[in-house]
DNA sequence: TATACCACTTTCCTAAAGTATACCGCTTTC
DNA sequence: GAAAGCGGTATACTTTAGGAAAGTGGTATA
């Protein structure tokens, strides 16, 4: 089939589909961690030490319980932030980071870094 | 009131609210950018040099042209990309990173790195 | 006995993100 | 003159993210 020369005069690119997937993979997963509404804010707020639902739920405001359930889960299934059940009167449980979910700091150092210049440069255009 | 004191007992957080969102407002700046299915595959297709409209689009399997036209236009806004339309027959236009698009790229990097090792996690785990 | 707190779950809903498909005007190639 | 490539736009649809409100089971408090 010609359509193979075809591609390759067209596409000049020395990344394949395999190999530009293979980068992109790592970064999604990095991501697909980070993104979203709360996800964040929870990261942050567990930085300064262990914290009970309803007080993670109280330093987030517009946080509600649903979301704040998925994330934590979400969170968990990661191993990012571990959830404690004590057996008091009515359970109390505490959600913290794993010493792996400390590992994010410096990623989230850059992405503040970086968002930092940006968001001076968006103020000095406008 | 004594909800006033009952709040201060409850959230023993060195950080107010308002220090709070200062310091995640640039890092979601950041992710406005990064998040999303294509943004980053555009913007990796573009760091190895001008491309025009179908050949990314190529590059990039299942990307439509209506989210690649609203993305580019986007890292445009943004000024991360730029647009050159030549003269041509049909019109030639071709995208191409700006210098600061480029400053992303130990962003990228980051993102990367801390992916990669997750993404080894994760399959160790299974 | 009523109210309130804790740690959630459930249901229903909307808005935004993304997909599928077709089309436009223009030009070169078959 | 039909087909195909270019750089898109238009329309309609589905999917996902997230929000609002109520409820659950247990306990403690007034």
């Amino acid at each position: 089939m010609e359509t193979v020369e075809h591609d390759k005069r067209k596409c000049p690119t020395h990344l394949s589909t395999e190999e530009c997937s293979k980068t992109l993979l790592p970064v999604k997963d990095a991501l697909d961690i980070l993104s979203g509404k709360w996800k964040l804010q929870i990261i942050l707020s567990l930085t300064f030490g262990k914290k009970r639902f309803k007080q993670i739920q109280r330093e987030i405001p517009g946080l509600t319980p649903k979301m704040l359930s998925k994330e934590l889960k979400e969170l968990e299934i990661n191993e990012l932030a571990s959830r404690h059940v004590y057996d008091t009167s009515p359970v109390t449980v505490e959600y913290e980071l794993t010493p792996y979910g400390k590992t994010l700091k410096p990623l989230i150092g850059e992405l503040h870094k970086w968002g930092t210049k940006h968001r001076k440069r968006i103020i000095a255009r406008k």
